[in-house]
DNA sequence: ATTATTTGACCTTT
DNA sequence: AAAGGTCAAATAAT
């Protein structure tokens, strides 16, 4: 397993990131002592800011110890803190055996889990910038609670044949896990450039177990809580995707999901972004990709060689304007 | 009227 | 065979 960071690089970026934690939580706890109007809404940011950096160490201590046994004590435990929310591989050996076989079509799957407060509208913390139509829910064995099934709204205008599955989890109740299969094609997504997008409703009064509750936010656009992803694996063969633009768009569009909105929003550029993210070949080493990482080679280098190579500032997705030029974020088109 | 969700049936995978 | 995943008609929401 081919590491982008040596193990000396590896531990500096836990340290960074375990110190960039530590010092938030201390800022939160400094504004425990005063009070103003904004105070809810630091503490919003803060929550999302430490949920962040949990998501961040909790991807770099599972690529950490996949690839390398040496970590050190002392680093495991300046990362292994409570992490109630702490992304956790769903990888299963028959996934492996799937794609090893070849049995059964590879289809990109990755997980995440998303710890909401109730108080704050679930909706909205499990926005995850994407428009989702539910098409099914089941009941799923020795869960407790059932599994919702989303498509991407723009199955049939775009042809987009993302999916999601969000079901509560079993033990905590404000935890929620989303797992996503396929990448988005569509270029439609909520908050990016077009504040006004029209809210999706959520799921009726008949659902008596509010499980899956995806749909659209108020907030979308500081949507740090979508770093959180973590590719558990990625088998997808994604020759058969008619669309090659959106394909190379949604290979960025995912390393922002994992990587980029913590990169970007919250570290600091002078200690990470510079380094980490503006080179797309950077991002297709991240070990975050391991499984992708054959894959998206080819589609990286072609951009390399014939474009250039996107410009990210500290909000804008991922190189969205390269590949998404001349669709307009205010005409939906029609849902499906 | 149109669009989204619910839910049992049906299909696929294990 | 059984569990997971999707379809689509019925229903609900707008």
């Amino acid at each position: 397993m081919d590491n982008l960071f040596s193990n000396s690089e590896l531990e500096n970026l836990i340290r960074e990131i375990s110190q960039g934690r530590e010092m938030t939580t201390q800022l939160q706890n400094h504004l425990n002592v005063s009070s103003s109007s904004s105070r809810d809404k630091c503490d919003y940011l803060l929550h999302k800011i430490l949920y962040s950096y949990d998501q961040a160490l909790s991807i770099i201590r599972n690529n950490r110890r996949a690839s390398d046994e040496t970590l050190t004590p002392s680093i495991l435990m300046a990362t292994n803190q409570d992490s109630p929310q702490s992304l956790v591989s769903d990888e299963s050996d028959q996934d492996f055996k799937d794609l090893a076989s070849k049995k059964r079509k590879a289809v990109a799957k990755w997980t995440k889990k998303v710890k909401v407060s109730p108080e704050r509208g679930i909706e909205g913390q499990l926005d995850d910038g994407f428009y989702w139509r539910k098409y099914g829910q089941k009941d799923i064995l020795g869960a407790k609670h059932p599994r919702g099934y989303y498509r991407c709204s723009h199955r049939h205008a775009q042809g987009c044949l993302a999916t999601k599955q969000v079901q509560k989890s079993d033990e905590d109740p404000i935890t929620y896990e989303i797992t996503y299969r396929r990448k988005h094609t569509c270029n439609t997504r909520v908050g990016q450039t077009n504040v006004n997008n029209p809210p999706i409703s959520l799921p009726g009064p008949q659902n008596i177990d509010p499980t899956p509750l995806p749909q659209n936010s108020q907030e979308p656009s500081f949507n740090i809580q979508t770093s959180l992803g973590f590719v558990t694996q990625d088998l997808g063969s994604h020759t058969e995707n008619p669309f090659i633009n959106p394909e190379i768009n949604n290979i960025f569009s995912d390393c922002e999901d994992i990587l980029g909105n913590y990169s970007f929003n919250i570290l600091s550029p002078s200690t990470f972004g510079s380094n980490i993210f503006p080179n797309p070949t950077h991002v297709t080493n991240y070990d975050c990709f391991d499984n992708l990482e054959s894959q998206l080679s080819p589609f990286v280098a072609g951009i390399s060689s014939t474009t250039t190579p996107p410009t990210v500032s500290t909000h804008s997705s991922f190189g969205f304007s390269e590949f998404g030029s001349g669709f307009s974020f205010n005409n939906q088109g029609y849902f499906w």
